[in-house]
Order: C-alpha cells, then structure tokens, then sequence
DNA sequence: CATTTATATAAATAATAATTTATATAAGCA
DNA sequence: TGCTTATATAAATTATTATTTATATAAATG
C-alpha cells in the first residue's frame, strides 16, 4: 500500500475520541474486553467495534485466555508518539497543567527516548 | 479543551489523505496556495478548504506576501512525530522500501532527535 | 449438554466530513 | 478606478463513519 495511504488510515483510527480512550486505558499492560468496558464507560459492542478498527489498522494485537481476550499495544513506540503529539499541541489554544501522558515513566526510561 | 478532545483533533486533521499530501509538499518549508494546488493537483477550493482546517487545528500558520499567503508548519517537530509514524507502521501489513519521509536529513540533524 | 459468561458481528440509524460549483474578498497594477 | 491575479467562503451534494439494538459465537462450568 501507499505509505501516505498506510498513514492516513492510522492517522484516521486514531481520529477518534473513545478510541484514544481505549488506548490509554490500555497502555503499556493489556486488558481484556470487560475491563475496557468498566474503564472507558461505553456499551460492549461499541467497545468491540472500536477494538477489531484498532486491530485491523495493526495498532492493537490480541491473545485469548480462556474465555477472555486480552488487548495489548503492538509497538510501545506507539506511546511516545502519542505523547509527542500532545507535547507539540499542548500549547496551541487552551493550556492546562496537569500532567496527562499516555505511557509511563518506566517505558520512557526502558526505551531512552529523548524529544 | 479536554487533551484527549484537542488530541482526538489533531488526528482527525491528519486523517485526510489530501492534507497529509499537503504538509508533505510543504515540508520544512513555506508555500503559497497556488504553488499547493500545482503539486498536490486538487482544486483551488478544495486546497484552500483543508489549508483551513489545518490551519484551525494549530498545524500550519500563515504570513502574508503581497497577494501570496504562505502556509509552515508551525512546529517543526510535527514533522518528525509523523516519521515516527510512518516507522512504527512501516512493516506493517505490505512491505516498501523505499525510504519515505517528511522531514529532511537536515532537520534531523539539527534537532539531533533519536528514535 | 444446557446454562452462563465473554466477546463479536450485522443491520439500521444518526452524525459528520469531503468534494464540487459558484461566488466573494483582497491585493497589485495599468 | 477598473482589471487581473490570488485566495477564501458558502451552499449543495456525496460519501463515510459512529452508535445503537439485536443477535450470534465460543469457552467454561455445573
């Protein structure tokens, strides 16, 4: 495929709020369907829904156990750049002060990524 | 504005292929709209259209040349948070090899960011 | 094997966004 | 000032996507 096109596709996934919510609700751990749905407060189906887009565009990966499938971020890296994202809008428009990221001190230490 | 929400916007304005195109062509450099329209050969409308909407979600500033209005990128590291994009989904599902980038060896240099 | 729990899918609807066509504004110049 | 060039906007149309509701699959357990 066109890498703009790979890009826009992934680009578009993550274009959408309850999506960006399962993703931080997820983060570095993985959780299964349940949780999510404990966590980000929406019906199951949509949170199935919004799981299999998120799955089909290669940024979710999942493992069965038992009766219960687990959701876990593919790349690690996906997190730091999601957070670059944020450190680069934080500052356009409205500014607030709490610290908001998508993945831990620790992964930011493991992987040494300096931006 | 909620970070997830100003988040959830940045993406959406990323999600268009044509937009994507345009900050492509606009790199790390400035643009005037008519130069846009010949390299990405869409509309005048069209070009001015999602000139706006990129410029309404922070990702590109203007200035004004007498009857020119050029478009930049407002933070240059943008640039490379897409890189990074285009790396953590480059192997992905199909396979290239040819090395596509946003962001010129020169900019890379001079932000010396690794990753 | 029937029931319960966990998750997925499909159809219908509601909401949103891209594109086109037509027109407006704004600067420079004869 | 009137004409040309550059860019923006607005209305109409088309296309796409999220959400809800209902139902299906699949594993575990009594």
């Amino acid at each position: 495929m066109d890498k703009l096109k790979k890009l826009q596709q992934v680009f578009q996934t993550l274009s959408d709020y309850n999506r960006l919510a399962i993703i931080k609700a997820i983060g570095d751990k993985e959780c299964s369907v349940g949780e999510l749905v404990k966590t980000v407060k929406l019906s199951q189906p949509l949170v199935s829904h919004h799981l299999r887009v998120l799955r089909d565009s290669s940024i979710l990966e999942t493992k069965r156990n038992g009766p219960f499938i687990y959701y876990f971020v593919r790349d690690i890296k996906l997190l730091f750049a999601i957070d670059l994202f944020i450190e680069i809008f934080e500052h356009s428009e409205i500014k607030e002060n709490s610290d908001f990221r998508f993945c831990s001190d620790r992964i930011i230490k493991k992987f040494k990524i300096k931006y």
